[in-house]
DNA sequence: CCGTAAGCGAGACGGTACGTCAGGTCTTGGC
DNA sequence: GCCAAGACCTGACGTACCGTCTCGCTTACGG
């Protein structure tokens, strides 16, 4: 049996002392990081630039993260820890509201994701994982495990209490009617194929749960 | 009196003759993006890169485009005609099939994309594209409008062609219809949150075209 | 018979073409060079340094030079030329002067080499040149062969007149021989063993040119 | 009234105690910076070179030295220590021998001299802190003083005791004409202008004995 | 003889410069 | 006048060291 003690680790070239770690580098390249992408926009950020915005070395930066990518991953998932303790005490979104009414609960959801994909703040940042991750599977791994699945495990979850419910077929895959609630959204926000409004994040719910073939 | 063609372009520099244009230089570019796109990924392609395996001079790529993801839409556009042109005698695509069943119809397609989404020469290209213009507006303009719209529209069409023929409810909006179909598989390709497959793509098409809830 | 044409060269990246240099470029890295090295101090001075002040690529340099060094080296042989072109109207110091008294002759030659090695602008780029040639073989090479050698030639030019004249010894080696009024010299400006004065360097005439041992 | 001991260091940030200085580092420091300059040359021995080689702490450096040249000419002088004490029981070198010819005993030491510039163990350091020494007014000082002066002291008090002898001409400057039996060497070691060679040193001898000048 | 303050190995930190790569502009010579 | 070629200035890359600064530890001094 060769379990491995957690405390190993050959690495390529001596990882780093994590408790030595300069807390106030790392929010201060955060901050940076975020502050740029929304400023100049993906492309145009660079490690340099966040160093020099942080106020920092620029190996302090290579010495922690791999690729500006990783840096605006963790940025982008500490942005989130910290509205999460903000706005709740503890989880915050543990789970989706269930009223017992999939639709409403369903519409509410949407309703305030489209509002944090309008929200400058967030915007940017998501943006520019979504591309480099779509181009880059490394990243994208990490990008989907870390931030989308969590959000599309909600859904799942839900759809699942609904199945029990009986408001959602019980012979569907909960996994695949999740994406009627979610893709038409993050294609029209990714591709710019269409306006994000709650009219329309309405109507996606209703579509769905009725289905486009007349009863 | 400077008489002008009214196409005239008020460019800052003087547009370049396109009447002296070298056919050979234009198609050598296309073919090194695009190779150097699969072979390198798109993150590494530079105009330099593309210069040299075309055998061109970096100016004649300047001349005429001005990023490498122009030269690399334009590109891609030249391969899907090339492709066209060859697989059948004039237009391919003009519209989807329609033999009176919508469900049956549309899965065709579907895995007919899952397919070509699939296919190596096309999949790094039009990643690339669809990365780029995540993050960078006028990219995406051209990338919608060019290259996804002509196909969305053909997928609206058939739906009006449903809905006349009651297969489809005719109060909904055709344009929003059809995002179910398309967008589950544009997330699942773009993002990698599942598998490409012909029985996800059935699955979709019968969960939409029956909607989620029990009748 | 292996005799190669001079138009060769296998290179390992690929030889510039001398034919499109930029001589307003190599102009300002020269003086950059020599200024930076007279303010600032051999060791402080930087490619990126002498590229800035130069204002021109850091690739310039690179392109043409493969260290500090060696840019300084053809600096300070341009600055001799351009020296001698201004003083001289044509081959400056084309021999020592010969008045048939080795014994004035040297001491004047001698009298303005302290001078010389005195001057602000040749003592800073000469000494850091002579320090890099002590550690470095290459380098050393270039520096003993084009700047001190052509020099040390006409001391034994005149030398050897002065043999043919009867005032110096037929049977001394006049490379020897030339050392006595040269290595003094150079030692005390190199590491500073003593004062250089126009009297310590007629002293050192006297005392060689008469020997040490009574007569 | 802040009362100091004679000793006291007024330093800007409080001198290290001495007492407490580890000599097992000392030592180490000083064998890694003489093999480093030999193996790698001067200009790539760097400060955490030596601490990594030596297993030390990059501080233990910077709190006992300012330079990478400080530490070398220490371990220089060490390493001649070592050797003095390793070779002779005490004071190794107190004086030049004194035969009552000069010319003899003068040729014996320039042959020992021409012998140990020649040891690869003792031409690397020596070399590099000559080098130094050229652009470093600081350490020129310091290389002078303890390192070349001792030695040429030997050679004044010869030649004085050469000039009581009635040997050498009671009218010249010892320190003056010890210059040409030290410097023409110096010259051809430090800047490569000839080879090093036994016949050499014995010629500058008599050369310099006998003069340049028939008699 | 024991507590404490120093020296120590280690290495993270804010920086500067390295030598390289590519971007986009401009010039030269060939066709 | 387009083109291949490539020199040029610019700016970012990722790395190597600089000299400073903690961190625990070990060690020897002085109360």
């Amino acid at each position: 049996m060769a379990t491995k003690t957690p405390a190993e680790a050959p690495a390529s070239k001596a990882a780093p002392d994590a408790k030595r770690r300069s807390e106030r580098s790392r929010r201060a390249i955060y901050e940076a990081a975020l502050a740029l992408v929304t400023e100049v926009g993906y492309g145009k950020v660079t490690i340099e630039g966040i160093a020099a915005r942080a106020g920092v070395g620029k190996q302090t930066i290579y010495r922690w993260w791999s690729s500006k990518a990783e840096v605006l991953l963790e940025a982008f998932i500490d942005l989130g820890e910290q509205a999460a303790e903000a706005a709740g005490g503890g989880e915050a979104f543990a789970s989706l509201p269930d009223t017992g009414d999939v639709a409403a609960d369903l519409k509410g959801v949407l309703r305030a994701t489209v509002d944090e994909l309008l929200d400058r703040k967030y915007d940017a940042p998501y943006r520019a994982l979504a591309a480099e991750g779509v181009v880059n599977r490394e990243l994208s791994e990490k990008f989907v495990q870390q931030l989308l699945e969590p959000g599309l495990k909600l859904y799942v979850a839900r759809i699942e209490a609904a199945q029990a419910a009986g408001q959602i077929r019980e012979d569907l895959d909960p996994r695949i009617a999740m994406e009627f609630f979610v893709s038409p959204l993050a294609q029209r926000w990714l591709q710019g194929t269409g306006p994000l409004t709650h009219e329309y994040t309405d109507k996606i719910v209703d579509y769905a749960l009725h289905g486009l073939a007349p009863r």
